[in-house]
DNA sequence: AATGAATGAGTATTCATTCAT
DNA sequence: CATGAATGAATACTCATTCAT
């Protein structure tokens, strides 16, 4: 069983640190300094054991995607061996969002991360982070969208595109925020509700988004 | 009539060259470097005019703020007057569509910029920022907000804040990484939509999430 | 009469704050940006009025040196008038410190200014400076030490230099950083006196050490 | 033994430039540039041994504040143990002045740097330096200044303090200027003392000035 | 396997000064 | 007589990276 980060070896050491700093503050805001001060290692260790700030970046997004796929993976496939009736779009959701929510588990801050990884790999000059993450992430994910596909409003492949990425930036944004709204609510005198709760708020708003009637494609013309 | 870059003043040149350069490559990236460079003015020339960086962060932001409150306050004005009925959540989204549409007609990348500002805003660290915005920036959107929560599904304050902000970050996500997603687009053979096109694909999707009734607090946990 | 600074001319209004800022930062730390902020001036009018930051300070000594002259002139002539004894050392402190308060008394920090404004014309590179204050300053000050020698203890030119620098030390150090003493006063819980009241413990002090024998040059050898 | 700056390591390199520089600049007009450049080494040098300029000032602060110290101690033990006698004011003197020449054996312009330091000290806006030296050098001269008093006329706390500072000033301006001092009495044709002899000057007369008879109260105001 | 030292290229910002009007 | 605009040179400081050990 992994120790806490003062015993870890030199690498996981980084790794650790750079996940909580890269999560609070942004990857581009992050210094090789701040990471190496809390591991307390080197600071020509980074450069050692992963090449390069940017081979940091891919070995930590590594630690997440591949857990969270395995996990859809599987429990894609325990639904589907309970129940042979074809998953419904809330149902569908309710998996992924249990999924993050098991990553989550593994350090506070670690939706967060991957959020704010996910809005980089977007980023114009980040094609390579992009394509790692798209060769290893895409394929296995094929049948959690085909699925999610099938019980959405008939549209067009490139309306599903890009209702993905409504969906996508909804998590992005507020995910990687959190910390800031929950602030906002908390100004507000609201309650401050956990990353579970927010998840689960976000279930019937996303479902419904799939599952509206698309414009046909006349009727978007001003 | 305005000229080109090269032919306005100094400031207006800063301004021009800033707001290309941070929507295409984010504010933190940005340095003022290559501002000066593109806008070709003297490195000193942007303390000069705007203080600081930061300063010309505000001032290009409320080049857009200050638009775009205007000319959705006389969208509404003109909608209301025109039909006493309620607006729904669809017209409501298309006048703020509009709106966009209208501030993006200065200048190509101007939707992008505005995104990466509204991002930028709910940073940590960006308080500042943020307060700066929100004073200037909400009291002028409460009647909006106030309409469009009226046709909504019938919601708590707080569900209201959240949903509002799963909008917000379809709306940032996506338009902030529209040059990406659409070389995504070209690579899997789709049309490349313009934002236009795009913008009015999120209308359905929008307003069926806030028109979804709400999951009970109970039902939530699992 | 003067007008206070808002109705001066620009040159005055000026002179003003540059002996305000200067007494209570020192020269090179004052920025003209700060004298033309507070003299509510444009920022090229320094250069326009007094050619460069280095005149706006001999225009500054100028001020202070011409009366400091010509009053300590006139309380030594009225001493002599009145009273055909040599006057004692601690008679020619007493009108010096008298001739000093007199030029403090048009501004609260005037000595101050005056102090720092010696530190500076002694500083390595400000000889032209020290030359310009040694020209108008020195040969009127000449009589003054003269009378002063009379009544020290018997020593020779070059003795008799270094004490009076070893006097003026004293000044320049405690009066320019009198601010800073005073504070120290009051964090040692003791009463914080006006500079009148040090420079009245200052006459015995340096009487007492103008008046001291000598060592031997031998003696001095150790 | 320590070789010259050349061969010594970056870390010494750095402080000796800084230490000739200082000494003869002052510390802000000094420039990391000009000390790198001096030092023969990397500008960012100063920034990964020292943290910042002003952490490098410290640094060249206790490498004088430390020995002079113990040296004095050192002198003080040794005096009080071969005489019972209390001290006269003229051997306390003396042994500070052979302890500031002892300082000063190691780098020509060291008590000009020294002095010029305690000069920075008292200045606005210099309070963590002050409060710096203060923490790790007031307290070993405390028993200095006791045996100083029981040989000083009979003064309140207050009166001592201000002496104490007159005595400081003489200093500070004599030997921080001595460069230019020197340099007047060349051309005054006088010879041109070493700075043992000057410090010798001072003896008798610094003595006077704490053994004089302070003014009453009442007799000060004017 | 790991690190202390070093570095070149970069950052935003500040300064006194100049100049066209 | 005065000024708004502009500028070149300099400032302290930071960064990811490299390299000898």
């Amino acid at each position: 069983m992994k120790q806490p980060m003062q015993d870890a070896d030199t690498a996981t050491r980084i790794i650790l640190a750079a996940e909580a700093l890269f999560a609070s503050h942004g990857f581009a805001q992050t210094t090789l300094r701040q990471i190496t001060a809390k591991a307390d290692v080197n600071l020509a260790a980074v450069n050692y054991h992963y090449g390069s700030k940017h081979g940091l970046i891919e070995a930590v997004a590594c630690r997440f995607v591949d857990p969270l796929c395995r996990t859809l993976d599987q429990m894609l496939a325990e639904r589907l061996a309970a129940d042979a009736a074809a998953p419904r779009v809330e149902e569908l959701l309710e998996l992924l969002v249990r999924t993050l929510l098991q990553v989550q588990d593994r350090n506070a801050s670690a939706l967060a991360l991957f959020m704010r990884l996910l809005d980089l790999a977007y980023m114009p000059g980040q094609e390579e982070l992009r394509q790692f993450l798209s060769a290893s992430y895409a394929p296995r994910l094929a049948s959690f969208l085909q699925l999610l596909r099938k019980d959405c409003a008939p549209m067009q492949d490139n309306e599903f595109f890009w209702r993905l990425h409504f969906l996508l930036g909804s998590l992005v944004f507020t995910l990687s925020n959190y910390e800031t709204l929950n602030q906002l609510e908390r100004e507000a005198g609201h309650e401050q509700p956990d990353i579970e709760r927010i998840l689960h708020r976000m279930i019937p708003v996303i479902s419904a988004g799939f599952q509206a009637r698309a414009e046909s494609t006349l009727m978007c013309r001003v």
